[in-house]
DNA sequence: GCAACATTCTAACACTTGTTAGATTGTGCG
DNA sequence: CGCACAATCTAACAAGTGTTAGAATGTTGC
């Protein structure tokens, strides 16, 4: 009957998991690793930081338990722990849009192109593509791509798009999308097709979005 | 087209959400101010610490936007800024739970009386204190009560149960609550129910476990 | 075994945070 | 006005964190 002891330590068990998300690099690592799983090298590259960085990050999310990770010869992949954590990650996402003005403001700044979703619903959008009314393009890396991806949508990385145009049908609308609203890549994706004549749109939302809206992801 | 410093910034915006959550003293604010609005000196003293610290980590949390507070006479009212910050203290405590082993041997622990709802559902206790088949009691605060309650319940404190106890109809099953898995309060009126002879049972939900689980409150 | 390489560990630094105690602000009431 | 009191501000210190660079670990392939 002495519960402030035990007490006490329940809400920092919890803390731990705050901590872990307290930092805005480890945020970034979680996203990319939501979009599948990738190694230390791969995550130090795509986050723009020094490897030995990204490894100590990694090992305060791995003590976190929000990541696992697993050798495969000279590489050590990583992953999130669970669906819960990309959720958790996309929540806590979106309580910072609804709360900080400031995030909103920069978001606005970075988003070229208007969001094709705030007209139209997932699910048209799902029934465009299935139709061939519309073509869908994930602009992330190959990679990504092959873990996990919307309906209908096919692979077609942000480097390689210029060199890979004639592959679009010339007269469809094409709908591009990325890692999620904090990804510039899609931005820059229909930016790069408006240019070439291509009537582009972006979805904002990434895999995990989609996924977590309870919508099908293909492999 | 620089992404790399407007970039970063939308990481540490959310970061800022991140290390509000990263200590367990604000966790337990955050906690209690889930229950409904309350002034400093009442978080502080429930919380167990002074109210100068208690001030500190509620500025900390209003700097990130998880909290409001208006002025009614001396004392100053804190609440939370909306349904969606009790919600993401529920997102990272489960994840917690989920994943740290000792978080919920921890649990397991504190915890001495069994829990009803994982055996019967959240509506079929809902269906069965509706026709008078158990008495369910909120053991908080009775302030805690007048701001929110789960249908059909009534306010009876933990600290006046022992005397209260004639207002209970000596047959019937006593189900308790009270502000959630963390909160021993209700375990302690169930022991105290069992040795008066009473057949008492708790329920692990509190109002915002149960709201968020779309189920309705009262007030 | 050895070289190559991915990853982690260690040490060190500036920087931030949690906590305590004392001083200060600001409101209500006589 | 001036006292009582809720709440915040300030200063100070120990403890923890993010980052960098160099050293060490462990695996692959010869």
């Amino acid at each position: 009957m002495k519960p402030s002891i035990t007490k006490s330590s329940l809400y920092e068990h919890v803390a731990r998991i705050g901590k872990a998300l307290a930092s805005p690099k480890r945020l970034e690592l979680i996203e990319l690793l939501a979009q599948g799983e990738k190694t230390v090298e791969t995550l130090a590259q795509q986050a723009g930081i020094d490897v030995r960085l990204a490894s100590a990050h990694l090992k305060a999310l791995r003590e976190a338990r929000l990541v696992e990770n697993r050798r495969e010869g000279k590489f050590i992949h990583y992953r999130l722990s669970g669906q819960d954590v990309a959720e958790l990650w996309l929540n806590v996402r979106d309580v910072a849009e609804a709360h900080l003005l400031e995030l909103r403001l920069a978001l606005e700044q970075i988003s070229a192109a208007p969001d094709l979703l705030s007209a139209e619903s997932r699910e048209s959008l799902l029934a465009k593509a299935r139709c061939g009314d519309i073509v869908v393009i994930d602009v992330r890396p190959e990679s990504e791509y092959e873990a996990g991806h919307l309906p209908f949508a096919r692979s077609m990385p942000l480097g390689e798009l210029e060199k890979r145009l004639a592959e679009l049908p010339a007269g469809k609308e094409v709908v591009a999308y990325c890692r999620g609203p904090f990804c510039v890549m899609s931005d820059e994706a229909v930016a790069l097709l408006r240019t070439r004549g291509f009537s582009a749109h972006k979805i904002t939302d990434g895999v995990t979005e989609w996924q977590a809206g309870g919508l099908p992801i293909e492999r």
